[in-house]
Formats: C-alpha cells, sequence, structure tokens
DNA sequence: AATAGTGGTAACCAAAAAGTAACTAATGGC
DNA sequence: GCCATTAGTTACTTTTTGGTTACCACTATT
C-alpha cells in the first residue's frame, strides 16, 4: 500500500505566502501602504507599538519579497518613501478577504479592521 | 494637526485571521483536511516533518478558534476524526487566492502547491 | 510478559520573532 | 556647540514558536 505525504512544506504556494505576509506586522503596514505611497517616520507614527528596529527589518524583508519599493531622495534630513509594488497591489483583495472572513467568523468580535484614529495625543 | 495611529492591532480584523491561521503549519493541516475528515495518525504522516507535540497543539487551536471539530469515538485503539467546520470551508477559497497568488507573484519558482507524493519510501 | 494499535502528554531545549536602549550619519538653524 | 530633522544600526534581552525525547492509557493479540 503507497504512503503519501508532503515532501516539502517550503515547496508549496499557499505556505510561500504565508512566510512572507503572515507574521505580527506585515499585513498592518500592508494594509496601511495601501492607501499610498508613506515615509518611515509616519508608519512608525501609525503604529505606535513597533520598534524602529523591526519597523525597518519588515520594510527590508518585504522590499526583498518584491512587496514593496524603496525610493530614497537626495535630501537632507533623509527621504524615505515606501510604496506597494504591482505584485503588492495583486494581494490586496485577498487581504480584504481575509479580513471580511474574520468579521463574517466571529460576530461577535467587535473588529476595528485597522481603524486609524484621528487624535491629538498618543497613548502612554 | 491632529495624530493618527493604529489603536490596537490585535482588534483589526486582518491581524486576526493572520493570527489564526498564519503560522507554519495551520495552511497545511487546513489544506489536507479540505480533502475530508482525517485522524490524527494520517495527518502525521502525511506531514512527516511536524512532530505529534506540535500537531496535537496545532489541531487544538484550530479546534479553539472553531476551524475545526474534533470527533472523538469510543473506541478503542483510540479513533478520534477531525474536520472542517464551516467557518473554516468559508475560508477555503481565500487560501486558494493566497496560492495562487504566489503562484502569479513569483512564477520564476516551481511551486509544488502542497503536492501530495505517492510512494512507498518515507524520506531519511 | 511483550508487542501492537491509537492519540496523545510532559519536560526540556533550540530557533525564530520581537523588544529595549543607545547610538550613528549628514546637514541646518540658533 | 547644541539641538533638530530623518532613517536607520547595534548589542543585548525577552518572548514565542517549533523541536526532541520519553512516557502514558487502554485494550487486544501473541
Amino acid at each position: 500500500m503507497a504512503r503519501k505525504y508532503i515532501d516539502n512544506p517550503n515547496a508549496c504556494s499557499l505556505v510561500h505566502t504565508m512566510n512572507i505576509i503572515g507574521n505580527k506586522w506585515k499585513p498592518i503596514i500592508l494594509y496601511l501602504l495601501s492607501n499610498g505611497s508613506m515615509r518611515f517616520g509616519m508608519l512608525n507614527a501609525l503604529i505606535p507599538t513597533i520598534s524602529k528596529k523591526v519597523l525597518t527589518n519588515q520594510l527590508k524583508e518585504l522590499e526583498n519579497d518584491g512587496l514593496l519599493l524603496r525610493e530614497a531622495f537626495a535630501e537632507i534630513p533623509p527621504r524615505v518613501e515606501y510604496s506597494l509594488t504591482e505584485k503588492a497591489v495583486g494581494l490586496l483583495p485577498v487581504l480584504r478577504m481575509l479580513s471580511d472572513w474574520a468579521n463574517e467568523a466571529y460576530p461577535e468580535m467587535d473588529f476595528e479592521k485597522c481603524r486609524i484614529i484621528e487624535t491629538d495625543k498618543k497613548p502612554a
């Protein structure tokens, strides 16, 4: 009787996508940049609980995987803009569906859907 | 000038979905079970590189999140069947799209799409 | 008694992800 | 000189995920 098994999970396209975006911070970053290009400092301000170290690393990985475009201008102080590539834009509808799924699957949970709050104070 | 920021990433529906399925093993488990219910041992055999400890834990988490149904039969030896809930079935089309995205986004990569290999030998 | 079948569990460890705090570079303005 | 701006970088630490190994329970069979 032949045995069946998965030979190499890393060769699986689904797993590959998850490896690329399935962590704590990348979905948020992609969501924020879906509204248009953004500078490092703005991303950092919009996600108050992420460290500069981690943000830098996440942006670098997304760039390496072809999802982000990093555009450095010859300016002082330094100015760097991050924007989504076409590859990433193609992923947005799927992210939207993942978001919608949670809203439907857990109706008892009041999700904010990555709500952006406008205020003049930053939490302690 | 008002400042904007994300107040709580964990309240975000997209992040919630990622927290639930966005790790190393759960996409594979969901994929395998999309073909129909399965027993613990079969899952373990089909994913040769996962430990029983981790498989147990992943199944328990998926069950707690409402994606898996665990059905224990009054039999000896123990017999337990795992199957997808409707909640999980609703997620399958999205997983499929995540898979398709990788195939399109990285055409130079030859994904196996969680290919199941039939053979009578298990790798060393 | 030993072995088999099945689905685990427990104790400990390794690797990866994320966090903390301090520092850097290159100007420009006071 | 000091302070400000911006986008990092570095060294170390903590937390989380995943792995290893041995063991368990309850029969049934040899």
